[in-house]
DNA sequence: CGCCTTTGACCGGCGC
DNA sequence: GCGCCGGTCAAAGGCG
């Protein structure tokens, strides 16, 4: 059958079974050190949170902190070819930015009121189907190493589905920006093969520069961030480190972002440090570094 | 009271 | 065409 290509492939490839089923955690990291210097703007372009504040991006940590996984790992796969995904080696593996690709090669040609249209379409239940596949943001996904399958990252998220994995025992959530107009979508699921790590995927473009925190005013809160976001946003925060779950939930700053961010960086410098890295990855991983 | 999670049902896409 | 599966909806209930 006619597939998506590029972002929509992965998109399958990772929406049909467990991310890691198909993407081994090393490649997913070697992509990520690797693919870093396209990566990042467009992964923070696609939190919505580039123009936020600049300056904390240039300190070489323009990622997330933990791994991150553009969804179009490997353009030149076809569905069927995802599942037989094998990196030849650790660092030969195809995974490529093609989200950033379709991002900047071929921007998403959806604009406000498609979308609207798109979302009042499902609302009504009135799949009227046009000559062309629903389009979708384009979506990336990252790993981390979290005893908390949410992940705190800056924004409010209402879950609204919840769905077993085929060939994962753990079940995967849905989650939506709380932000009216804002039609981010985050998918948040374990890994079968490592239960201990998470996988979030984000669909979408936050549509508002900062995180919505009406409950928090004093940026504390059921679902709020422990932080000001105002100052210090900070997309992915947390979602590095498990000790940050537990003690420090409350009280992350900007310091401890910075520590966490060095993991990502586009750059090869911060890949030195691998502190909190050796939380989360497996020993062996850092290595092949 | 408002917001959130839970959860079963529903729908569309895709493979066979 | 049928069945599987991912994704979404929406009602119900819980919580602060």
């Amino acid at each position: 059958m006619e597939r998506k290509e590029g972002v929509l492939k992965m998109e399958e490839v990772l929406g049909n079974s467990s991310f890691s089923d198909y993407f081994p955690l090393q490649s997913i990291f070697d992509w990520n050190c690797e693919g870093g210097e396209n990566m990042p703007l467009g992964f923070m372009e696609l939190l919505g949170v580039q123009d936020l504040n600049p300056p904390l991006f240039d300190m070489g940590q323009q990622q997330a902190p933990s791994a991150v996984v553009n969804q179009a790992l490997n353009p030149c796969s076809t569905k069927n070819e995802g599942f037989n995904y094998q990196p030849a080696t650790p660092n030969s593996s195809s995974i490529s930015s093609a989200s950033s690709e379709a991002v900047n090669d071929e921007p998403i040609q959806v604009d406000d009121d498609q979308e609207e249209d798109q979302q009042k379409t499902k609302k009504q239940l009135k799949p009227k189907k046009t000559n062309q596949k629903r389009q979708r943001e384009p979506r990336f996904a990252f790993m981390t190493k979290s005893e908390v399958d949410h992940l705190e990252d800056g924004y409010r998220w209402r879950k609204y589905g919840q769905k077993a994995v085929k060939n994962s025992s753990f079940p995967r959530s849905y989650y939506r920006c709380t932000t009216t107009s804002c039609n981010v979508k985050k998918r948040v699921e374990r890994s079968f093969t490592d239960p201990s790590m998470v996988i979030t995927t984000y669909e979408g473009q936050h549509t508002h520069p900062s995180p919505i925190m009406p409950r928090s005013s004093l940026g504390v809160g059921a679902g709020s961030a422990p932080y000001h976001y105002q100052q210090h946003p900070q997309p992915f925060v947390n979602t590095l480190s498990p000790l940050n779950f537990g003690h420090n939930n409350g009280s992350i700053n900007a310091g401890n972002f910075h520590h966490e961010r060095r993991f990502c960086s586009p750059g090869s410098s911060l890949l030195k440090d691998h502190g909190l890295l050796q939380d989360v990855i497996p020993s062996h991983m850092l290595k092949e570094e």
